[in-house]
RNA sequence: GCGGCUGUAGCUCAGAGGGAGAGCAUCACCUUGACACGGUGGGGGCCACAGGUUCGAUUCCUGUCAGCCGCACCA
């Protein structure tokens, strides 16, 4: 890396803003992104889910990049041949819309004005211009993914995968044409697979509508919610079983207001305890009719058209949108006398997931994947465990939806996406299924052939997108080394949409999975719970974020505020936390580099003359590497994130850092020594360990530091050393703590201004107690403004004193001014009363036979040992009272 | 109807078979030579409810209630 200054002071705020755009253009220039030839380490990839090329950053993208890049410069700082692919997504529908929307307000032009080739022309060039702008916000983030494997799901390469999957697919048999009743969207004009469809409860009507039979009056009646689509009505079904109607089967029936004549007929899908037991079938408008008018090989005529308006079949209605021949069709029936009555329901609606339009269920011909070959292989490898889920319920929920899955429908009728591959012969009626783009019938040909005219779902492209990404079908270097990619990181609400395509889509064509971690995060939403949405308005920009308080702000917010597979609510005060915690970093680093020697030459640690205090940060150094380790490796960045919180801010900055001043203010050469070598060994560690949540700021103090030799996030992750580990260190510092805690408190219970020095006198019958005591003595003096300690282990116990006691030892605070007789015994009361709990609770647990003889001896032991310690204090406490009631 | 998640301090949320935690908020005190984006001390909780398993349950199991989310059906 460039080197910066060493040494140089810094500033005592941290500004972000200033920093972040350096850094980053310094990580990139320098190559860090992108894997080293190195064969000897293990790859690991992962494929960035493509975020919307027009689109732009919000939260659920920054959380989900966040946590991405944790793995990817965890993975990376630990040895890993490491890569990430970013890319971008053409969203078919997304895009085309959003370009169709502008083109009108600006030029009043429909998409049909400009014609199929001149509006293709146009979003392509809407994505030269807007494109870059998601992945400039990704930068602004501080994901490190190679860019120079950036990929677009309608770039050549990856429209070659699509045509060659396509094309293989329709030679097995696996992709048909068909025409089935589909899911349609009227706004988008397009068809949706079933997926894209949401239902919705909507409180409706349900119309009891007279059918004649034209023997008298003799009517059946049949319940409806769509009676606008009567003009298509082919039958009325009845169960087979259902006695009420057995005479009237094989009759027909006279549709009111058209006076069409129709068959009853039966059949099981009718259930006869809902409405009259009659149901009116409607083959072209409703996916149950139409599976019923396949088995009674009905006619399939259709009423409503694309545009979602009735058409000639509806005669007079003709013209009218759904809606509006509802209420005109209910009015004349009403009028007729043919509507017995009407009732109150509530039942769910599909709508478009993209626009809200109620969805029509619509008779066309379109293409479809068939499913069922496909589900079985990725269904079997789940089942094998080759395919990992984090958190591990996401399994149950992608197996389920895998065993009921229909076929996929995958045309669209659209302009911008992959042109569906196939083209129509107008002699023979072949159709010619091909990779290349043809201009002759291949089986007759002729020359008088035209290609499809529909595109193919997003979902399709993006279903192939680790291995396309990677170069196949070639069979690529990057695609021989980094596939199957090791972990996909994403979203539990693009489960059904994307990975499960991913799983089988991988499994047909590389017979491999195509990833072996998935890991799930959950949903970012509002302060209040509820999602954030353009209508609601409630959306936060993560631009905004970062412009206020720095990329690493906003990261370190998402990675900490993650329960794996949970949502997360966004609060501006998190990134405010998060914020101030990297500026007690900053300063922490600040005071380090302060106090380092002038030379920047740093005294190796040797052991034995390290004091008490730096074998314990040491050993929680230590302790801390491991349980961050372990946790990212099982992909909890939450837990990983507060912990490395806790250590920095607690036992670094508010203990350690205190310790140290001693040393470094003391008159000590080689201690001091010592001392800057364990602030610079645990700073250095730390900002390993934090690295991969706030790289900014980290590689930016990294840049001050004396000694590093590259940049730090290329450096190597650090290991536990065995030699660390000290169990009497924590047990000494412990104690220290207490005491001085102990201190503190009756000095604020007191009341005893900041600036006044105290006398302490600290007793204790234990000799390893008062050697750790008298080794510590400067920092209790120190942290409790005590002028004088004392400590001995007899003698008189000071009179008018306050007193605490801790374990192993009892602190008294001679105050012969300050010292009230009842207040002091209230104080000791609320102490008798809590140890008296304490007490209370273990011997009831040791008192009880089998618990000491079934719990484990170690759990046995610990209670006795802290059963003691209690009494001990307990009874401190109680003489202290007997004392100053004596008085 | 099937499946899942959540219920812990005023708020947002961790946690874990064996002494209830954090951040924010709150109260008191403090310009102590890294940091007021700071320091010190304090208050605040039958861990939703009822059973069960266990020596021991806030944690595991079952059920109830409440909130939420998928999937399926709905004439």
């Amino acid at each position: 890396m460039p080197n910066g200054p060493s040494n140089r002071s810094l500033a005592s705020v941290y500004v972000p803003q200033t920093v972040e755009k350096e850094i980053y253009q310094l990580w990139e220039q320098g190559g860090y992104f992108q894997p080293r030839p190195d064969l000897s380490k293990r790859p690991f990839s992962i494929v960035m889910p493509p975020p919307n090329v027009t689109g732009s950053l919000h939260l659920g993208h920054a959380w989900d990049n966040t946590l991405q890049d944790i793995v990817i410069r965890y993975k990376r700082m630990v040895g890993f041949d490491v890569v990430w692919v970013p890319g971008t997504d053409h969203a078919g529908i997304a895009t085309q819309t959003r370009v169709e929307k502008t083109l009108q307000e600006q030029e009043s032009l429909s998409r049909n004005d400009l014609g199929r080739e001149v509006f293709v022309k146009r979003v392509w060039e809407w994505k030269q211009k807007f494109g870059s702008l998601i992945t400039d916000q990704i930068r602004a983030l501080g994901s490190s993914c190679d860019w120079s494997r950036q990929r677009f799901t309608m770039d050549d390469g990856l429209s070659t995968a699509v045509r060659e999957v396509f094309v293989r697919l329709y030679e097995k048999g696996m992709i048909y044409r068909g025409k089935r009743i589909i899911n349609w969207c009227p706004r988008c004009a397009t068809a949706l697979s079933d997926i894209e469809v949401e239902h919705q409860d909507i409180s409706a009507r349900l119309y009891y509508v007279r059918y004649l039979t034209g023997v008298d009056d003799q009517a059946v009646i049949v319940a409806t919610t769509r009676p606008e689509t009567m003009f298509a009505d082919v039958a009325v079904a009845v169960h087979p079983a259902d006695e009420r109607y057995v005479s009237l089967v094989g009759q027909t029936l006279h549709l009111p207001l058209t006076n069409s004549v129709i068959p009853i007929i039966t059949d099981t899908y009718v259930d006869p305890e809902f409405g009259t037991g009659c149901v009116k079938i409607t083959p072209a408008h409703d996916p149950n009719d139409f599976e019923v008018g396949q088995r009674h090989h009905l006619d399939m005529p259709q009423c409503i058209d694309a545009d979602g308006k009735l058409n000639a079949l509806a005669g007079p209605y003709a013209g009218l949108t759904r809606e509006q021949a509802r209420v005109q069709v209910v009015a004349d029936l009403k009028a007729g006398g043919y509507l017995e009555r009407e009732e109150d329901m509530v039942h769910a609606v599909g709508h478009c997931s993209r626009c809200n339009t109620v969805v029509e269920p619509f008779l066309s011909t379109q293409w479809f994947v068939r499913m069922e070959e496909l589900a079985r292989p990725a269904l079997a490898g789940v089942e094998a465990q080759n395919l990992n889920f984090v958190p591990e319920r996401f399994q149950k929920v992608f197996i389920h939806w895998l065993e009921n899955v229909r076929d996929w429908c995958i045309s669209r009728q659209l302009w911008w996406g992959h042109r569906i591959p196939a083209w129509y012969c107008d002699d023979c009626g072949q159709i010619n299924v091909s990779r290349e783009e043809l201009t002759t019938c291949e089986f007759c040909h002729s020359a008088n052939i035209h290609q499809d005219e529909d595109v193919l779902d997003t979902w399709f492209s993006s279903a192939l997108w680790p291995f396309s990404t990677l170069g196949w079908p070639q069979q690529s270097e990057d695609f021989l080394r980094y596939f199957p990619t090791s972990a996909l990181m994403t979203g539990y609400d693009i489960l059904f949409f994307w990975v499960a395509r991913m799983v089988f889509m991988g499994l047909e064509f590389t017979e491999h999975m195509p990833f072996q971690d998935v890991v799930l995060h959950g949903l970012i939403r509002a302060e209040d719970g509820k999602k954030m949405s353009k209508s609601l308005g409630n959306g936060v920009d993560p631009l905004d974020v970062i412009e206020r308080y720095g990329a690493d702000a906003l990261r370190f917010t998402l990675a900490t505020g993650t329960t794996p597979g949970n949502d997360q609510r966004f609060h501006w005060e998190k990134v405010e936390g998060s914020r101030n915690f990297i500026n007690k970093l900053w300063n922490a680093s600040r005071f380090v580099l302060l106090n380092l020697s002038a030379d920047g030459v740093m005294a190796p640690l040797d052991k034995s003359r390290l004091q008490a205090v730096d074998r314990w940060i040491l050993h929680r150094l230590n302790d801390t590497i491991e349980s961050v380790s372990n946790f990212l490796d099982g992909y909890d960045f939450g837990e990983a994130g507060r912990r490395l919180y806790n250590f920095a801010w607690d036992d670094f900055c508010d203990w350690y850092i205190e310790f140290a001043k001693l040393s470094l203010y003391g008159q000590d050469a080689e201690m001091k020594l010592q001392t800057q070598a364990v602030l610079h060994t645990v700073l250095d560690g730390l900002l390993r360990l934090l690295h991969p949540f706030i790289p900014f700021v980290t590689e930016e103090i990294w840049r001050s530091l004396p000694q590093r030799e590259q940049a730090l996030i290329v450096t190597q992750w650090p290991q536990t050393q065995a030699q660390w580990v000290s169990v009497e260190a924590e047990k000494e510092v412990g104690l220290v703590q207490e005491v001085v805690r102990a201190g503190r408190n009756i000095r604020s219970e007191l009341g005893i201004s900041p600036g006044r020095e105290i006398t302490m006198e600290i007793q204790t019958e234990q000799s390893d107690t008062e050697s750790i005591l008298i080794r510590s003595r400067l920092y209790i003096q120190r942290f409790c403004h005590v002028a004088d300690l004392v400590i001995h282990t007899q003698g008189d116990i000071p009179r008018l004193a306050l007193s605490a006691v801790v374990s192993g030892a009892q602190l008294y605070v001679p105050l012969a001014g300050l010292v009230d007789v009842g207040t002091e015994l209230e104080r000791l009361g609320k102490d008798v009363v809590r140890l008296q709990g304490e007490v209370q609770r273990a011997e009831k647990k040791l008192n009880n036979s089998k618990f000491v003889e079934k719990a484990p001896s170690d759990v046995v032991t610990s209670e006795r040992n802290k059963l003691v310690d209690y009494q001990e204090k307990l009874q401190r406490v109680r003489q202290r009272m007997d004392w100053f009631q004596s008085q």
